[in-house]
DNA sequence: AATTTAATTGCAAATGATTAGCATTACTAA
DNA sequence: TTAGTAATGCTAATCATTTGCAATTAAATT
């Protein structure tokens, strides 16, 4: 149960904007892996006078309402999707960028093979692998 | 064999400072998981005169070495970790900050159950999870 | 529909971690 | 010793992200 309608947002004391609106529409066209600058420049192109300060409060909101995920790749700066239903995870090429999903149970995993996992209320599980994709491996 | 003597740093173009010692020195005692700031605020205890240019430059040529690993917690700054023999990953207390490490070969693991992972060479491999600890649980 | 009020925006300035430029210092090899 | 050149210590950039604040504006109330 996502929110992201304007009822939903009007019930947790929040209001429906447009730039709201428009910001998370990209983020859903955008199949993921977008950044806030990424973000930004497509917004822009509706609406020329929204600010980049408005794309990261705003989805500093979603994350907080479980709407996007913010992923963490080995760079200076995050990327953000909306949040699957099934647990998934990235690996990144080094060489042209790429960006490869799979799904894979790893939380539950953890928990039933390392002991240590099983003391802890595990809220939050990221893994983020980089290697070279086999098309830029053959390049070299 | 990491490289961390005089000889193998002049064998690399390398020099032996004193303060790549006290640096190297202080990660080595510390237990891991410090960051740039601490390593800093310790190093000058004994050399004054030291910069955190230097740290943050020393990090860079460790992590380089392959000397130190550079951890990712959800956090805004790394942290820092001489690099283990045996392949380990962190637990992070959202409550406390505690960390816990647990061994576990994940990267094969996940080479030999992933199918995307077999068309990859992965070259690195980080996982971070946090939630909260049994003792931050309880109080709450 | 007009009014109220507080959340949200846009803009500019501030942060905070990390990096870069450069003159000065000090390892190393000869 | 000395010459050659990494490395250091400053200070000043970067760069992504956050913050302060006056001006807007969504939405609850008359
Ligand atoms: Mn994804
Ligand atoms: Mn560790
Ligand atoms: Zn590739
Ligand atoms: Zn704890």
């Amino acid at each position: 149960m996502p929110i992201t309608g304007r009822k939903a947002l009007n019930r947790a004391g929040m209001r429906f904007t447009s730039q709201r609106a428009l910001i998370m529409e990209i983020i859903r066209r955008g199949r993921g892996h977008l950044d806030a600058d990424e973000i930004y420049r497509q917004a822009r192109g509706k609406e020329p006078r929204l600010s980049l300060s408005t794309v990261y409060r705003t989805l500093q909101m979603l994350k907080k309402l479980n709407v996007v995920d913010e992923l963490h790749f080995d760079e200076s700066h995050h990327h953000y999707e909306v949040k699957h239903s099934a647990e998934h995870y990235h690996l990144k090429c080094l060489g042209c960028g790429k960006v490869v999903e799979f799904s894979y149970p790893l939380s539950s995993y953890l928990k039933e093979n390392v002991p240590a996992a099983r003391d802890f209320d595990i809220t939050v599980t990221e893994v983020s692998m980089s290697g070279y994709c086999a098309r830029c491996r053959r390049g070299r």
